[in-house]
DNA sequence: TTACGCTATGTAATAGTATAACATTACAGT
DNA sequence: ACTGTAATGTTATACTATTACATAGCGTAA
C-alpha cells in the first residue's frame, strides 16, 4: 500500500540510505545502516530514520515489522505493485518479497465486508526457504 | 500459527498478565502490563516478557508487530483457530482479530509453490474502522 | 531422604529501537 | 529582502527487549 507517486529524487541521506539497502544481502536494522554510513558522514539516528520515513513512503522500502528492520523493495522502480508480502527465513535472515493480488485482494475483501477503511497491510512469513531445510 | 494444546494450566504470573490483557478495552504495550501489574508485585519488566513468552506460545495472546503490543486472544479456549489476522485502528486503537482460512489458505499455498517451510504469519491491517469514519 | 533436573521467579544491568526538541541550512516563490 | 517549506544536524530522552546471575519450587530417580 505503498502511495509510490512519480519517481521522486531523493535527497543526499535519502539516497545514502537507499545505497546502503540495496547493496545489503538481507534486511538491515536502522542502528546497521547508521553504521554503515559513519563514513559518509552520519551520526545520529534520526539521519536514518528520517531518511527511512521517506523511502518507505515512496514505496522504495519495505518495512519488515516482525524484525524492526528494513529492506530495498526488490521490484523496479515505478512498477505497480499490489501491497508487498514477505517471507523471511528464520535460518539464513533471507527475505523474498511477493505481491500476491489474490491474498491481497482476500484482504481487501474482508476489509470492505467490515466496513474497515484499509490504509495499510503487513504480511509477513516466518520459517524455513528452499535452501535451509536439511530433508 | 500458536501450537495452542491442551488448555494450559497458568503459573501466577501468567495468569495476572493474561488478567490484564483481558481486562484491557486494547492492546497494551509489555511495559503497560507492568504498571498494571505493580501493585500486584510486579517489579521488572522480564516478568512481564517472560509471561507473555509463554501466553502466546499457548495462543492465548497474541503479539501485533506493528504496534510492539500484546492483546488477549478473542476466541474461546483450546477453539481450533486459523493463524490470526488482525485489523488495527489507527484513530481509536481498537482491534478486531479475525481468521480467514481463504486468507491464511493463499499464504499457505505460496509458501508451499515457494518451498518455503512455514512456521508462522504476521498480517495485520491498518485503517480506520467503521465507527471511525466520518462520512 | 537426598540428589538431580527442570521450570519458574526475582533483580539488576544492559542492549536495541525510536522519537522529542531545538537550532540551523537550503531553496523556491513572492 | 521576506516568507514558507523541506531537509539537516545535534543532543537528549523515551520506549522496547534481552543478558546475566541468583534463588526458589517441584517431580522423580537413586
Ligand atoms: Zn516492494
Ligand atoms: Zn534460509
Ligand atoms: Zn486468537
Ligand atoms: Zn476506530
Amino acid at each position: 500500500m505503498s502511495v509510490a507517486g512519480k519517481a521522486p529524487e531523493l535527497t543526499r541521506n535519502q539516497a545514502l540510505v537507499h545505497g546502503a539497502l540495496v547493496r545489503a544481502d538481507g534486511p538491515l536494522s536502522a542502528y546497521e545502516v547508521l553504521d554503515r554510513l559513519r563514513e559518509q558522514g552520519f551520526k545520529a539516528p534520526l539521519q536514518v530514520y528520517r531518511a527511512l520515513d521517506k523511502l518507505v513512503a515512496f514505496g522504495l522500502v519495505h518495512r519488515l515489522e516482525s524484525l524492526n528492520a528494513f529492506v530495498a523493495c526488490s521490484h523496479a522502480e515505478g512498477e505497480t505493485e499490489e501491497p508487498a508480502a514477505f517471507a523471511i527465513c528464520d535460518s539464513c535472515g533471507g527475505v523474498t518479497e511477493f505481491a500476491d493480488a489474490r491474498i491481497t485482494g482476500d484482504l481487501k475483501a474482508w476489509a470492505e465486508t467490515d466496513r474497515f477503511s484499509l490504509t495499510g497491510m503487513t504480511i509477513e512469513l516466518r520459517g524455513l526457504c528452499a535452501a535451509c531445510q536439511t530433508g
